[in-house]
DNA sequence: CGGATATCAGTGTAACTGAAATAA
DNA sequence: CTTATTTCAGTTGCACTGATATCC
């Protein structure tokens, strides 16, 4: 029992709190896209083409603050599955237009049911006021530090 | 501007915003850490000393939810820079009995206000009782997960 | 024997860095 | 010439797995 406590101090800082509860949404949250061989990265991008299509890659990587080199990976893991498409925008050659197939839409409205099952498993313990709050004060400090790209971060 | 909004899907996904906040909260304290040549591990295994000493190997593994092979390179770098040492526990022969030398918790100690500072900068916007909250709903559903160690997870 | 501990060797992934080629 | 975009090559930290020797 007592060997399973979390030292106090760590409990009460809210990057150690921040971290394990990443952990095990991370955890849950695989296991989910497992099932559809989709790991975290895929789903996010597929996720924002559903709302704003074509984009670049860059745009993209602004929006879910994913390295450029990294999504490059991931794009390419996706146009071999034929999830999304890349064509070089001819308004802007170095840009590339990239959406989403029919596939891929498809893929991921098989997804989104297993995710919102995931969000469930993760916050169990919490009651739906409290859910909302806890989804209010983390979105207020992703938005921050969102708007602050270059000021605190090198 | 437009152009760094996040997917609203994805900023309604609790498991995306946590794992945000988490990155956020891991370069901040990363970057603190730096100063002394520090990781978060570093920092976790030797906040977890000043509360109880000495522990296993095992135990501290278990408390504070790290891979027994991942612990024992942290203890590793700690012995070989003075800050921690392993004696054989000769109750128990199969233990090693880890505890902070008085160099440990002096690095501690510098430690401890840069961390603080970087709960301050990822916190930033929000309110003294937002940030209560925060730590409280965190905190509720951190121990929640750390109770079922088996049942969700393989 | 079964069970726990520490150790060793290795994989997989995300996050990040630096630099190149191309085009605006 | 400067800047932006995409691509390529590489590093690091972290999480995790399997196996072994040792000891209770």
């Amino acid at each position: 029992m007592s060997e399973y406590q979390s030292p106090r101090r760590l409990a009460e800082l809210p990057s150690w709190l921040a971290g394990q509860v990443s952990r095990y949404a991370t955890r849950l949250v695989a296991e989910a896209l497992a099932a559809e061989g989709m790991s975290r990265n895929h789903f996010t991008v597929l996720t924002a083409l559903t709302e704003k299509s074509p984009m670049s890659q860059a745009e993209i990587g602004r929006r879910l603050c994913i390295d450029r080199s990294d999504l490059h990976a991931i794009l390419n893991d996706l146009e071999a599955r034929r999830l999304i498409i890349r064509v070089v925008d001819e308004a802007d050659r170095r840009r590339n237009r990239v959406q989403l197939t029919t596939a891929g839409k498809g893929a991921l409205r098989r997804l989104d049911r297993r995710v919102d099952d995931a969000q469930d498993a993760l916050l169990e313990p919490l009651a739906a006021s409290e859910r909302r709050e806890l989804r209010r004060l983390l979105k207020k400090t992703v938005d921050y530090h969102a708007e602050r790209p270059a000021e605190r971060f090198s």
